[in-house]
DNA sequence: ATTTGTGAACATGTTCACAGCT
DNA sequence: AGCTGTGAACATGTTCACAAAT
């Protein structure tokens, strides 16, 4: 059976191997000692502590490049991330069809979050309008949030909102950069 | 004159008012006690510290939809940094102007990058080819690069890259639903 | 021989709580 | 009275180094 080190995935991820090892240990005992941890159970232990073993049903609001660009990520739909809903406000794009989902107007948020179960939404709206959209979805139910719109947005425990601005990692770039020249 | 305390300060960033305070003081003492901090001044000195007070010049990879879409990004530019290179294979794109900014041929890196002196890159490119293009942003003397693609990357010291990826995102985000359901 | 799992040592980060200014 | 700046206490995270397992 394939295996792998704690040294080699160490360098993978850019850490130290007792950093991987202790990491690993904090959810239980995975390896064997003297030849490394078998891959597949790996994947599977590690697939179930991010809670990837489920699939998610994801909503996506915003039908910009940023949002089209984010629909066509093969890798969310490989990690069990279905994007089962798109809404936009602009009349132009209600009714489109995106490889098999409908566009749908913002209007029917409620009924289509609700109605489908939806946990996870993903916001690409302009930075102005986004916590406005946020609240929206948070009454509807969502759980958890990931926003790429250049604002920190705020939600009430125990919704999960992750800020994803690429203004604030330049600005966290440009920190790197000044303090090593 | 306007002030705000750490008290505010700590709302708006989603943290603590010590935290605040602890922080800034590694850099200085801004505050005046019983006051607070003096907001022009204070902008100024953060400025300072993250390396803001200056401008960088930018040049962006991939003129894609996530590349428009960040060459839009009006907070760039106010915050200083200035795309002023855009760089693409596709010979549909070079040539075309994006607000005064001519597309030019990723061939033309080497020549583009070593002239205008930039030393950020903004990586918009296919995964696949990411590695590839940030080896050669390197090579060309880019000290610091922001990777939108979806893969880790690695640069040999002392280059700094920060991967931005919504799928590493969204797994996170998996993980801290999963923890309290 | 090799590589894990893990206490113990060390380092870094956060909170407390209060003296010191305004 | 109000708010900062900061040591001291506390908590969390990382590295070391080695016994235990194959």
């Amino acid at each position: 059976m394939t295996t792998v080190s704690s040294q080699v995935l160490a360098e993978r991820a850019g850490t130290t191997a007792a950093q991987v090892r202790k990491d690993l240990s904090l959810f239980g005992t995975f390896g064997t000692r003297g030849i490394g941890y078998a891959v597949p159970p790996l994947v599977n232990h590690l697939r179930e502590i991010l809670g990837l073993s489920r699939s998610w049903r994801v909503v996506l609001v915003g039908a910009g490049r940023i949002g089209s660009a984010l629909f066509e990520y093969p890798t969310f739909r490989e990690r069990g991330f279905h994007i089962i809903s798109i809404l936009d406000r602009d009349p132009g794009k209600i009714g489109r069809d995106w490889g098999g989902v409908r566009i749908q107007s913002v209007d029917e948020m409620e009924g289509v979050v609700q109605g489908t179960g939806v946990e996870i939404g993903l916001l690409a709206v302009p930075a102005s309008e986004a916590q406005v959209v946020l609240d929206r979805l948070v009454g509807c139910g969502v759980r958890g949030v990931l926003n790429l719109a250049p604002v920190r947005l705020h939600a009430p425990e125990p919704v999960v909102v992750h800020d994803l601005d690429p203004t604030l990692e330049l600005e966290t770039l440009s920190f790197a950069l000044r303090t090593r020249e």
